[in-house]
Formats: C-alpha cells, structure tokens, sequence
DNA sequence: CGCTTTTGACCCGCGC
DNA sequence: GCGCGGGTCAAAAGCG
C-alpha cells in the first residue's frame, strides 16, 4: 500500500491557504483545504479522480501535526520556527514538511543529502538528522524525524532551496537506489549491520504533477496563485511523490 | 581516495 | 541569569 497524503500551506501576506492531496494507492483521492490562519484547516475538500471534480467539501478541525494514520502521509506546510541557520532565521524561508509513514519511508527527492548531525529528542522517544545537500554551497537542508518505537513514521522537514539542479543520475537504476533518501539509506546500512532487509515491493508509480496542476487551477479561483507558485517551488525543490 | 556516516562537543535561542 | 533543548560543527571511522 502506497497512499500519499499531501497538505500545503502557505502565509503570504497573512493569508494561509492549504491544499492537500491523497492517494491511496493510486485511487487519487484528493482533498483540497483553504484555511484563513496557520495550521488551521477551516474547509477541506475532495475530488473525484474520475470526474476530476469536486466531490464535497467539509469544515475540518486544526490540522495535528503529527496524524497517527498507518499510512505514507505526507504533508507539506510553512513554517515559522526559527532555525539556527542565521540567514534563515531573519528571513521566514518556506519549510516543507513530509511526514511519511509507510514500510518503506523514504522519500526520493533526487537530490544528494548529507548527513551532519544526529539528535534524539524528547526522551529519546525521536531521532532526528540533519541533512544537507551534498553540493556544495547549496543551503537546501533537511530534516528526518523518526520516532524509536515507531521506524515506520518518518517526518522529513525540507528547509531552503536547492540552487542547482538535480544532480544527473550516471545510471539509471543503480542512481535512483542511491538517490534514496538519506535516512532511508541510513537505516539500511544499519540494517546491512543487523538484520536483513525484506526486499521491497515494486510499487506502482504515479506523479503527482497533473495533481499539482489541478489544485493550481482550484486554488487560482481562491486567489492563490502564491499557492501555485509555491507548489512549483516545492517541485523545484525537487520533492519525488512518486511511491517506489 | 573520495564521500558519507557517526558522535560528542559547542553554540544559540527561548522559557522560567 | 540559568538551564534546557534544538541545531550545527568537526574529527574520526567506515564504505565503495
């Protein structure tokens, strides 16, 4: 099983608007959210892949950060909090958060991260490293949290933009294998060490860029085209929704 | 040999 | 002012 659960949100200018897509399993099913402060989801909506039309739509609570779904979840939002990076604390640069929670948790965004750091947080009950892009002078960083008891729920928080394109894979599949991300490829060279890693289920691929495309035509009519335009730069960015 | 990972130490912001 | 927690640094070790 390879749902993707996807969420947005965006503060420009004070306003927040949100959209969030799923798809489980290539059912496409898409949820679109509006919300008028941060991390609250005031309307949320569904569309039928079918008829690629909206199916209903519903007043929702806040969004929790962290769901407890068994499934991939990913979300994507801004946000506020501070990092230590002084350039990126003045500016409130956009951060992207994944939160995936699947067998395979990883999350191929084509990009070569290299890990620097490593913290347990919060009794030891989180682990999260820092990654970095691996070119250099690219202030594109990331986060992976994953919970000790749970190695299936992994959050990845995506902060600053790469400056430079993705890095060219030399082959094909043996690149996309690389090119997994770093905390997947982490625990499996931990997993080399201990315990043998079950082989992974081929996964069928679905982009999510004609999804992109869609919540930007719905979002334009709510006067977001920030919305769009961050929703490139999130594919800028070089995030990979494409379960594998 | 070059790149990545590991890990302890250090820095810094924030809350009390 | 102090302590705590989160983020980063940097050296050593590992790996292909």
């Amino acid at each position: 099983m390879a749902d993707i659960h996807l969420c947005m949100c965006l503060n420009q200018n004070n306003r927040v608007q949100a959209f969030q897509m799923e798809m489980l399993d290539l059912g496409l099913k898409t949820e679109v959210m509006m919300s008028q402060s941060r991390n609250e989801t005031l309307v949320q909506g569904q569309w039928d892949p079918n008829k690629m039309a909206p199916v209903g739509f519903a007043s929702t609570g806040v969004q929790e950060k962290h769901a407890a779904e068994p499934r991939l979840k990913i979300r994507i939002k801004e946000r506020s909090a501070p990092c230590s990076v002084p350039a990126l604390k003045t500016k409130k640069e956009p951060e992207i958060i994944i939160h995936t929670v699947s067998d395979e948790g990883s999350s191929n965004d084509g990009y070569r991260w290299r890990k620097y750091g490593q913290k347990m947080l919060k009794g030891n009950s989180l682990v999260r490293s820092y990654y970095r892009c691996s070119s250099s002078a690219c202030p594109a960083r990331k986060h992976v949290e994953r919970a000790t008891d749970d190695a299936t729920s992994t959050t990845i928080t995506y902060a600053g933009k790469h400056d430079h394109d993705k890095p060219a894979p030399k082959k094909m599949q043996c690149s996309e294998s690389r090119l997994i991300s770093p905390a997947a490829s982490t625990d499996d060279a931990r997993r080399k060490k201990n315990i043998s890693v079950s082989s992974r289920k081929p996964s069928s691929r679905c982009s999510v860029d004609g999804e992109v495309d869609l919540m930007g035509e719905k979002l334009s009519k709510l006067g977001a085209e920030q919305a769009l335009e961050s929703a490139q730069t999130l594919l800028s960015i070089g995030i990979d929704l494409r379960p594998r």
